[in-house]
DNA sequence: CAAGGCTTGCTTGCTGTCAAGCAAGTGTAT
DNA sequence: ATACACTTGCTTGACAGCAAGCAAGCCTTG
């Protein structure tokens, strides 16, 4: 059955495997506690297949971050199509970073574990999350200065502090979710934050 | 001058240095990569003594976790002493939090970074993390519906969701000040969350 | 058989832990 | 009060375990 693979084939296949294996074990223990020989094992290789490939562990994980970072993104800035610019778009955003990235599925979860590394054990991965977080603030602050640009967010808002808040909502959410999964309840709480949102940006009056 | 110390004297002072130094080394590496060497250093001993002292690694990380959550919470707690149940003992709380522990001081940062590492390479802190965030997040829901009892805070409103929500707000804007220190402005961006907390809780119509 | 993917053996560095020993402090008998 | 036996804080040396990285070789493909 084994059907002849083309070395490119190969090596695809088994990067990708790389991979997925990397994101799965991280997600779980971190990048500090996973070892290159693990993550070789998990993806059904040998020892010191991660070091043919990416060289060094940093290689590897810095590779992680900025993939799984891209996925994260794609799939949030997806959610906004359709809507147009403003509090629409916002709620959307909002609703899909919970629906999605706060589940803590494999790459949700290994992006925030990672993040959280980031603060402590691995500070060469901090500048990637800082700029990732202000990535995501000004995306909102955008949306937001949208929103009182046309007239349905109330002007009196500050959209850096506003976005810098909403961005501490879904991160703290995630991270206590995280901490302590039985304690939240998400759907309860994603539908009680839109609601927070709406009365505490829409422009009531026209 | 060399004052002659009691056996008793020496001991609590040397173990009074090296938690402080635990905490401030944790504080910026993360439990995980200060070595139990380099701690006995910091403190200005051998690089023996915690185990002398504590036993295990293990064991001084758990006591320090115990302490450092033990001070957050009296100094928060402090803060809503004098304000009655309710709205404004809500407020003062979040007030208090942001002021003093998203405020990097030595053990609010000693705090996040192993709370941060036990959602990876520490996973034998996540219990006790997960009992802290419990607790804070049941405090608030109370408060909440003393407000609501009280007649200050929205009928409408779900106390344990909102709570959720509140706790996530707090961790999140911390886990975002560490990550990120010079993106937010942490004064206009607590005084917009507690503008927002009025609007979404506060009872209007009496 | 040539090239490139993949494995295996090995080195080096670091960490937690422990046991043995040294030194500072304490108590007591004279 | 002082000397001596004893306790307790602290240090040092040793060791076992683990991980990252490297280099040499094996196996699959073309």
């Amino acid at each position: 059955m084994a059907t002849r693979k083309t070395q490119e084939e190969r090596k695809a296949e088994s990067t990708q495997a790389l991979l997925e294996a990397a994101v799965r074990l991280i997600g779980q223990e971190g990048s500090v506690r996973t070892s290159l020989a693990r993550i070789g094992a998990e993806a059904g290789f040998s020892r010191g297949i991660v070091n043919e490939r990416f060289g060094t562990k940093q290689a590897l994980i810095e590779g992680l971050v900025d993939d799984v970072q891209q996925q994260i993104r794609e799939g949030v800035l997806e959610s906004a199509r359709g809507q147009e610019q403003g509090l629409d778009s916002l709620l959307a955003v909002v609703d899909a970073y919970l629906a999605n990235v706060a589940r803590s599925e494999d790459t949700g979860r290994a992006f925030y574990v990672m993040m959280a590394e980031s603060i402590g054990p691995v500070p060469e991965l901090r500048e990637k999350f800082a700029q990732a977080t202000r990535e995501l603030r000004d995306f909102l602050g955008r949306e937001i200065q949208a929103g009182i640009d046309g007239g349905d967010i109330r002007p009196s808002i500050d959209p850096a502090a506003q976005a810098a808040l909403i961005v501490g909502s879904l991160r703290g959410l995630t991270l206590q979710r995280l901490v302590d999964p039985s304690g939240v309840d998400i759907d309860t709480t994603r539908r009680q934050l839109l609601e927070n949102l709406e009365r505490t940006l829409r422009h009531r009056q026209e």
